[in-house]
RNA sequence: UCCAGAGUAGCUCAAUGGUAGAGCAGCCGGCUGUUAACCGGCGGGUUGCAGGUUCGAGCCCUGCCUCUGGAGCCA
């Protein structure tokens, strides 16, 4: 018997063969009098494989169990198809029943929307737009990985349990083998204190980048927030960056080339999944990624992207102005409306940001960026952090944090400091932001949302 | 968590307060180098849950649940 051939190179196959061995599921079934049409599909890529299967090949007469969803195997010559719609077929000289799929099976041959999809996450890989997500999904963690391993970064696991409870990104996950009420006495708990999922792998990240350079963290995240929208989910995976010796411009100039090269690498390495995002998700997604490739991206203080919202003449449903957040309707405005481009936003006040990003010499604004992309809001959120411990010190007393509770922290200051910079990258929004698919939970395989954590 | 909308067959949707339907899918049969195939037939429902109003509720009222869109928080 014939090694498997993955779909995707008997496709790409440059002769015919003589002898060939597809594995898959079938997509639909069409019998005529002497011979069956069978398409199957292994999920290597977006087509499937159409099958012509005589009647009086071994295993024709126990073709009726090959519903679609049912798994086959078929030998047979690899040959230019008579048919429009493809380049090949196989004619079939053994048919294989592998596993029958109950009529009850849910996918249908026509379309069927996200939400009922939704709701069987262990069926939709094998549909064609999921199967197609997930493998851009696949590419993209590769395309990460060679962006930053090309660069000199060195890849850090940071740790998913975490002992720090006030990083000020959202609230926590508990962590805990105590039974009832984990509070009562944290000291007996599994790790001798309370403990939580991870929200951020910065901190971490920050010490391995002051000692290895440049370094990045690419992992699961979690946040406990009672988020409910199309971009928010309680575990997601992320991508933080950390670079010593560089400073916030850096920063935005490597937040920026990430994002190009990310493009970059999704129009020429999906190109068939990407046209079916075109099709059926977003009609503009090639023009967008392209756009972004070609273009450069605008640079604005927070200052000034301040009063260009309040030159709009918009009526904003929230104020703007100095010391308060942009609000999603000013993100849009500036990315969507005025650029008309991504945009990153820099030096915004300190009140709003964290303790960890570095004061300027204005002595009101923090070196911290968010880039800002049209359709999905922040996809980055940087900063420049505060190297100095005196400066360190005062803005966790302004936040009320315990200098033991970061001594550790602190000392990264206490021995060789160097200016560092960083950012994070939700890996999610930046595949609905590549794809088009417009909802968090549809990019990844099962998603966790406030209420929902089946499969 | 807040605001708005929606829950009817496996899926997508109809149905003035008066016997709950269609298309698709499924099953059976026919036909065809077919390809979201086509033609004929068959089965399929506690109308999200719990109350209430009414002679009578899928439809009106109350509460709850779930989903969707938007907002907040953020990545």
């Amino acid at each position: 018997m014939a090694t498997r051939t993955l779909i995707k190179h008997a496709l790409a196959s440059a002769a015919p063969r003589d002898a060939i061995l597809i594995q898959g599921w079938v997509r639909t079934r069409r019998d005529a009098k002497g011979f069956s049409f069978l398409e199957l599909n292994d999920g290597s890529c977006l087509a499937s494989l159409q099958v012509v299967a005589d009647a009086d090949i071994p295993g024709h007469d126990q073709i009726h169990r090959l519903t679609t969803g049912a798994a086959a195997a078929v030998e047979g010559r690899l040959v230019a198809s008579r048919g429009a719609g493809q380049k090949w077929e196989v004619h079939a000289t053994r048919i294989t029943v592998v596993g029958e799929a109950d009529p009850s099976y849910p996918l249908q041959k026509k379309g069927h929307t996200m939400e009922f999809l939704r709701t069987i996450a262990h069926l939709r890989p094998r549909s064609n737009l999921f199967g197609a997500v997930f493998r851009v999904r696949s590419r993209l963690a590769f395309a990460v990985h060679q962006f930053f391993q090309e660069r000199d970064f060195v890849h850090v696991h940071t740790p998913i349990i975490t002992g720090s409870d006030c990083e000020g990104a959202g609230e926590l996950f508990r962590v805990t083998t105590l039974k009832g009420r984990p509070d009562e006495n944290p000291g007996t708990d599994f790790f001798g204190k309370p403990t939580y999922l991870t929200v951020s792998g910065q901190l971490e990240g920050e010490a391995f980048a002051c000692a290895l350079s440049n370094i990045y963290t690419f992992g699961p995240t979690f946040r406990a927030e009672n988020s409910n929208t199309a971009r928010h989910a309680a575990e997601f995976w992320m991508i933080e960056p950390e670079m010593a010796f560089c400073d916030l411009a850096g920063d935005m100039d490597l937040g920026e080339t990430f994002l190009k090269a990310m493009a970059r690498y999704t129009l020429d390495h999906c190109a068939e999944d990407l046209a079916l995002f075109a099709r059926f998700v977003d009609r503009s997604v090639r023009d967008r990624l392209a756009f972004v490739i070609e273009r450069p991206f605008q640079r604005v203080p927070y200052t000034e992207a301040v009063e260009i919202l309040k030159r709009s003449g918009r009526p904003f449903a929230f104020p703007v102005g100095y010391g308060l957040n942009l609000q999603s309707e000013h993100e849009r405005f500036l990315t969507e409306d005025h650029f008309k481009c991504p945009v990153t936003v820099f030096n915004y006040p300190r009140e709003i940001k964290p303790f960890y990003m570095r004061a300027n010499n204005d002595g009101k604004t923090a070196a911290a960026m968010d880039l800002l992309v049209p359709g999905i809001g922040e996809v980055i959120g940087g900063a420049q952090r505060e190297e100095r411990l005196d400066v360190l010190l005062a803005n966790m007393r302004q936040h009320h944090l315990r200098e033991q509770d970061y001594s550790w922290y602190a000392d990264l200051r206490r021995y060789g400091t160097v200016p560092h910079a960083g950012f994070g990258v939700g890996f999610e929004r930046l595949l609905m932001f590549l794809t088009g698919i417009p909802n968090i939970r549809d990019v990844i395989p099962f998603a966790r949302t406030p209420g929902s954590a089946d499969f």
